[in-house]
DNA sequence: TAGATTGTTAATCGATTAACAATC
DNA sequence: TAGATTGTTAATCGATTAACAATC
């Protein structure tokens, strides 16, 4: 009852986002480290090996709750079972995808995705060309039926792959059907209730800052050679 | 020659990071505006449709070097095109994708992205099932060609959508191939020389911060209910 | 003109980084 | 023990937000 309590208390204090945004990156290292045998490892070697901050890489750790032993480190296990834990990768959570374009139909056959907490059971689209055809072994359904599968099978996460023009529609479908938390891949910012979780997924946004920081370098590079 | 000089020097100063990933979703609201026919948009207005600060907004939009009308607002052709220029989305830059599995397929029939300054121009593979196989009109290659068909075509971007496990060993080939930039669809992190840009596509990181922030919610949820 | 909006300088806030004591 | 490493408190840095004068 009280260990109880104090787990409440923890998880009151918001974790900050950049610190969350860490976490799978931790994860996916330790696991790899896992695989070698190692059984600690320091702060010191993953801010190495991430590029990051050793003293970060023990604030966020920190956060974890999992301490660590002066001289070797944290215990590889203990740390991904608690981050696991955080991002809640140790369960399974069912999804619903609509649209079954490219996009989608490449989430679809991602089946990396059970191993961070994700299922996708049921795929939706309007275009009648789509509907029926079965991709990665889910079948393509109208998306009419969203809503009553939604309630029967109570999903809690929907994920949007459509065209722009039709993500806002459907992110409204998805809200009334009860969705709480929603996979934006679209290139809009979706208008949703305050209480509806939206976390987009932003590939154009990272491929701007490629662009622009690529062509900034080759400017610079130019503007060197021009001075010679 | 004057105007050169400014010029260069506006681009010295880095544009923050955080302004630079807000930069796409303008161009996306901006886009979808002019469809709209309307030709001036305020700071205010852009803020409501993205959720933003308009005071952010704008300090955003100074960077641009777009001055607005009090009481008008901006000139939303100006806006798109010199958002535009800087993230050098109104040239085309071609980029080899390496890793034809499902989101490598997905990523080359995703013909958007060209409208994003990126046109993905081969497919590279290591797997005999793949090679040989067009994908989206692109034929996949095998990976000992790489190195020469960058040299030959001064590719500069290079993308990688391998399993995590063949993900660095890629890395390394790109860079000696000559890349210079490489977008990086796998979940690890890539050890390459400083001067070689990477930007990371981070799926499972937006992923973790959708699972966790669900499952806090629902926790708050459950606690609530228990409570009465 | 009055009022809406821009653009800039200053204040705030929060994350990162530094400093250092505690520990095995 | 000596030294590497943890964990915490304080300092720094940079982005966001506030305040307000300038402008059409």
């Amino acid at each position: 009852m009280l260990e109880n309590e104090s787990n409440i208390e923890k998880e009151i204090k918001m974790i900050p986002e950049p610190t969350l945004r860490r976490f799978p990156q931790y994860i996916h290292l330790l696991k790899r480290l896992r695989k070698e045998s190692t059984q600690y490892i320091s702060s010191t070697t993953i801010a190495d090996e991430l590029e990051l901050d050793s003293i970060q890489v023990r604030k966020d750790l920190a956060i974890t709750g999992v301490v660590g032993k002066p001289k070797l480190g944290f215990d590889i296990d203990e740390l991904i079972s608690a981050l696991s834990n955080i991002l809640n990768w140790d369960n399974s959570t069912d999804a619903f995808l609509v649209g079954a374009g490219s996009l989608g139909s490449a989430l679809l056959g991602y089946k990396n995705f059970n191993q961070y907490g994700l299922n996708i059971v049921a795929a939706f689209d309007n275009d009648p060309n789509k509907i029926g055809k079965t991709i990665s072994g889910i079948e393509v359904l109208p998306l009419e039926k969203f809503g009553n599968m939604v309630e029967r099978m109570k999903v809690h996460i929907g994920i949007i792959t459509a065209p722009p023009e039709a993500a806002q529609k459907i992110a409204e479908v998805m809200v009334q059907s009860g969705i709480q938390a929603i996979w934006n891949f679209s290139s809009i910012h979706l208008k949703v209730p305050f209480n509806i979780i939206v976390e987009d997924a932003l590939l154009t946004q990272s491929l701007g800052v490629l662009t622009h920081t690529l062509s900034e370098k080759l400017k610079k590079e130019i503007a060197v050679l021009e001075k010679q």
